[in-house]
DNA sequence: AAAGCGGGGAT
DNA sequence: ATCCCAGCTTT
């Protein structure tokens, strides 16, 4: 008998995703999206599909609330219309629209950013397409990289914020926690496996879907389980009130 | 794997 | 007082 080769976290992901009922994947978009297009939000990066403005919107969304990015959202768009805007300017200006929004590192990449793209690809300083790609560019990781390819483009790309792996957990793996390497690699498996056949429009919905459901329904401290589109298919709130019951 | 990066808002 | 927020980079 051989000892058991300890196994990888990817593998880990990939055998609880491949346990769960292919029904119930595609069961959860629908209902999800569904929800979305009744209850989502009007926020100003939902009506564009131009990639530098999907760019401004997710480095300003890094760690930091809707409500505080909207106005810095707009003024930068406004003093800096397209991204040769900030590549053309000194990183200090572009460091003054950013002031009081914090993580400065952030305004500095995307100078850096524009420096190296305006030049290199499409005249309008276009930005590619392919998450691997958005990867290689600075202050541009998983998250954003899957962002931008489905914000903007419409690709059929997972992406996992704080709001997307709290959610996929609660629903199918609630005993895993966000703050788990296992945790991060089991979010990014099933925002992979809910995510609908074709990109298009269904793919970028199904992705603000995701993160407006956690956003208003199902939050970190709150969960609005009454109102919630898979309510009556989500363990978590079982879960909660078994573990409330017997704490009290 | 863990620390560092900002600061406002909610609990 | 503590946790959380459309995370990424460096150690």
């Amino acid at each position: 008998m051989k000892t058991p080769r300890k196994q990888t976290h990817a593998e880990i992901a990939a055998d609880i995703v491949a346990a769960i009922d292919a029904s119930d994947l595609k069961a959860f978009g629908r209902k999800l999206r569904a929800w979305y297009r009744k209850n989502a939000r009007d926020l100003p990066w939902r009506k564009t599909r131009d990639p530098y403005h999907i760019l401004v919107s997710e480095l300003m969304l890094q760690q930091t609330q809707v409500s505080r990015v909207i106005d810095y959202y707009d003024r930068f768009l406004t003093r800096f219309p397209t991204l040769r805007h900030v590549a053309k300017a000194p990183v200090g200006l572009v460091l003054e629209q950013w002031e009081g929004l914090g993580y400065y590192a952030r305004a500095r990449n995307l100078h850096k950013l524009a420096r190296t793209v305006a030049p290199a690809h499409a005249p309008d300083g276009t930005l590619p397409s392919d998450p691997t790609l958005l990867r290689e560019l600075p202050g541009i990781g998983a998250y954003t990289a899957g962002a931008i390819a489905t914000f903007a483009y419409e690709k059929r790309a997972p992406l996992v914020d704080t709001n997307v792996s709290r959610v996929l957990l609660r629903v199918f793996a609630p005993e895993h926690s966000p703050k788990t390497a296992v945790g991060q690699r089991l979010a990014w498996a099933l925002a992979e496996a809910t995510l609908p056949e074709r990109g298009g429009m269904a793919a970028w919905e199904h992705n603000q879907a995701l993160m407006e459901l956690g956003a208003l329904v199902c939050g970190a401290r709150v969960a609005l389980c009454e109102r919630c589109p898979q309510r009556g298919h989500c363990e978590f709130l079982a879960r909660e009130l078994r573990i409330g019951a017997t704490s009290e």
